[in-house]
DNA sequence: CCTCCACCGGAACTTACGGAGT
DNA sequence: ACTCCGTAAGTTCCGGTGGAGG
């Protein structure tokens, strides 16, 4: 009893006084710095673009492209915060307001719009109402107050994946039906050629301005690091490689700040967990490692029983040298389900489950023609074994046979 | 040069669910 | 109590594909 309390009253202490960090959130992927270092065109050109909201004119619509971690979305943040601040020593007489909404995680069109309600205070079911109703409500509260309101979409790809481009027309369109209050909307997403599938219509008026962030190189994303390492860091605590280190790393990765900070802000955790007072390279190797590792397991957990079986499937065939096909998983798949007693799913279903795999990450599927022998999917798993293992061993519905595909395995 | 395999993938439809409005 | 609504997951149906092998 009392070795434990003392190792808690240890862990504790670490957390409460670290050897590390002096200010960990500094390193969050949602923590918008002071300065942007190496985007400070882009910030100027938004800001010019976005400027006439303070006069109380529209700013046209702006759509913004780059790739996961270029920057899109603290640029946005970072200039609306800015224009807000303007505004509020100006002493306007409408008001100006901001909605961000997410829409990898908001990626219907009912959830798009109850978040923009939600942003006007407006309250509303999260589910039971139409959709016409909710954009009337919206626009109740938006005619509230003489206002101009940006509605920043980021991702918007994802929603129009899922929901289609309706949604995104109707906003485009909403202004002239407006009295008092005007919208501006600004897109972002990481899918370039996301504009091609969208209808002509919607596409001139949402995109009336675009902008593309670039990645950033291996040299920039050093600077980025040493700016949060600054104040995220107790000085003297990073030995010389890390940030060089993560930088590469994450430049490998199509230059990705966000990649490259959550490296840095891990492999500072490991270094805190084991008591080291520096953080050495080992610990930005290792942190990669479990990056990785975490994030299968995290999205092993919350995959539905098929889609393991299916991954489960894909696995069997690497381990008895067979090329997994989608018709060579859907028969493994079938006895699987034989074996718990459960109805497989058909064999459409499943090739878009394998493709739901390749999205997440965890498989790559790969279309091939061959002949004669017609087309199939060729699928890889892309992640360790042993993750996958880890993922899937808490569901107690494949502990039954898990056992047996972990000997099958050795 | 044609055929034909073994699937791909779009689209419409079904079912179940949670909840609103009346 | 009843009807309406949107979403998610899955099924059914079906036209399309492109190169190995005849």
């Amino acid at each position: 009893m009392y070795v434990v309390s003392k190792r808690i009253e240890d862990i504790l202490k670490r957390v409460l006084v670290s050897n590390i960090f002096k200010d960990r959130e500094k390193l969050r992927p949602d923590y918008v710095p002071d300065e942007l270092p190496h985007r400070e065109k882009e910030v100027e050109k938004l800001a010019e673009k976005l400027a006439p909201a303070v006069k109380g004119e529209r700013p046209s619509n702006i759509f913004i492209y780059g790739l996961t971690g270029t920057g899109k979305t603290a640029v946005t943040r970072y200039v609306l915060k800015m224009i807000k601040d303007m505004a509020g020593r100006l002493q306007l007489e409408f008001k100006l307001m901001d909605s961000y909404v997410n829409c990898k995680v908001n990626n219907t069109n009912y959830s798009v719009l109850v978040s923009l309600c939600e942003s006007l205070n407006e309250y509303v079911p999260f589910t039971g109402l139409s959709i016409p109703e909710l954009f009337r409500r919206f626009m109740r509260a938006l005619e509230r107050t003489p206002s101009l309101m940006f509605v920043v979409l980021d991702e918007v790809d994802a929603l129009v994946k899922q929901s289609g481009d309706d949604l995104l027309y109707k906003l485009t369109r909403i202004n002239p039906d407006l009295k008092r209050s005007q919208v501006a909307i600004v897109g972002i997403t990481n899918d370039l050629k996301f504009t091609e599938s969208l209808d002509p219509r919607v596409k001139s008026t949402l995109a009336e301005e675009e902008m593309v962030f670039t990645p950033y190189t291996s040299e920039e994303l050093e600077d980025i690091l040493r700016q949060r390492a600054r104040i995220a860091f107790k000085d003297g605590v990073l030995s010389d490689e890390v940030i060089p280190l993560c930088a590469t790393l994450a430049a490998r990765e199509h230059g990705d700040a966000r990649r490259a900070l959550d490296l840095l802000r891990v492999a500072g955790e490991i270094a805190e967990r084991e008591g080291s007072l520096k953080v050495l390279e080992t610990h930005v190797r290792r942190a990669q490692v479990e990056i990785e590792r975490d994030r299968v397991i995290e999205v092993l957990r919350t995959m539905p029983l098929h889609g393991k079986l299916t991954l489960i499937s894909t696995y069997l065939l690497e381990k008895a040298k067979v090329e997994p096909t989608t018709g060579e998983v859907y028969s493994i798949y079938k006895g699987l389900c034989r074996k718990l007693g459960i109805e497989p799913l058909t064999h459409r279903r499943i090739s878009d489950l394998i493709n739901e795999l390749d999205m997440i990450g965890l498989a790559t599927a790969k279309v091939v023609n061959r002949g004669r022998y017609g087309v199939t999917k060729l699928i890889k798993l892309s992640v360790p074994e042993g993750a996958i293992f880890e993922g899937l061993k808490e569901d107690e519905r494949l502990t039954s046979f898990l056992g047996d595909v972990g000997r099958a395995a050795r």
